[in-house]
DNA sequence: TATTGTTATACTCTATAACTATA
DNA sequence: TATAGTTATAGAGTATAACAATA
């Protein structure tokens, strides 16, 4: 028990002093692809709603915008499929899109909607593109181009069989 | 205009007549990395929900669990800053592990608990263990041991400051 | 005075079941 | 009869603000 151990225990209390404090043991969970999965999952959406979220456009909203553009008359069910989405919980979702001025639901016949973007939609997507690409820069700013590709090609190969 | 514009128009006749519908166009989002790791994070838990989470464990029941039995006699304000959660958002979920018998709350002073697993929580948590392990077998199952490090590392690499 | 845990409250996201209208 | 959208309702997860007790 030299002056080893000791020092040790000074720098901790020094540390805690400071405010700070020994790093938590983690256990397992270091180990888990889930776990870590959610730390970046968590930074990005933090990332996300402070550099694109101003007009209330979180990620999932983001995502519908695009579909909608991409297929224009896109029918709530099929939207509701490709979201993973009950079709009860898009509801709301579209609601809210439409009180923003940013979707309207055209009747396809008469039980279905055609969902189309607004002018106003159109427009403010393009502005939330631009950020989301400034957003995804900022995400993998610390990845090479090959890296990306490959991070997105591993990812591709998490539980495939189960999407 | 011939016969393999036709034949494009027929296969997708064919496709949609057995139940598959033409693909979705889905615009900028296959680029973002977010957007993967949503796919991937709906798979991992519900894998998770399937396989391990019989006794109503969710992944962040288990981060708790594991965390706890990881560092006795954790204070609740700790666990709350290593799990990002708010101190009060953290009390229903002691609070439900309390009500299953897993973990104890005692009072290390008069005004702080310190944590802890009971018997059951352990014994609880070994079982646990297992089954999570035989998930992340599945999960990573399509990823050589070289690959699995490598997402590893790439995951650590996205946004490192903003956690 | 600052910290710890708690309560009251509310908001987001999502699901299930039941209902209406219609294909 | 099956499908599309909706409504009512509920549950999980999380946050903010205010409070009591105590360091």
């Amino acid at each position: 028990m030299g002056a080893r151990l000791f020092d040790v225990k000074q720098s901790g209390r020094r540390a805690r002093r400071r405010g700070e404090s020994r790093a938590l043991a983690l256990g397992i969970l270091p180990e888990l692809i889930g776990y870590h999965l959610r730390l970046v999952q968590r930074a990005i959406f933090a990332d996300f709603a402070e550099s694109v979220g101003a007009e209330g456009i979180s990620p999932g909203l983001f995502g519908v915008l695009v579909l909608v553009e991409a297929n224009p008359g896109l029918k709530q069910q099929r939207l509701a499929e490709a979201a993973h989405l009950d079709r009860s919980s898009l509801v709301p979702v579209i609601d809210k899109l439409e009180a923003k001025g940013l979707v309207e639901r055209r009747a396809a016949d008469r039980r279905s909607n055609g969902l189309f973007l607004t002018a106003e939609g159109t427009a403010l997507l393009r502005s939330l593109k631009r950020r989301v690409r400034r957003h995804e820069r900022r995400v993998v700013e610390n990845l090479s181009a090959r890296e990306q590709r490959e991070l997105i090609r591993l990812l591709g190969r998490i539980l495939p069989g189960k999407r």
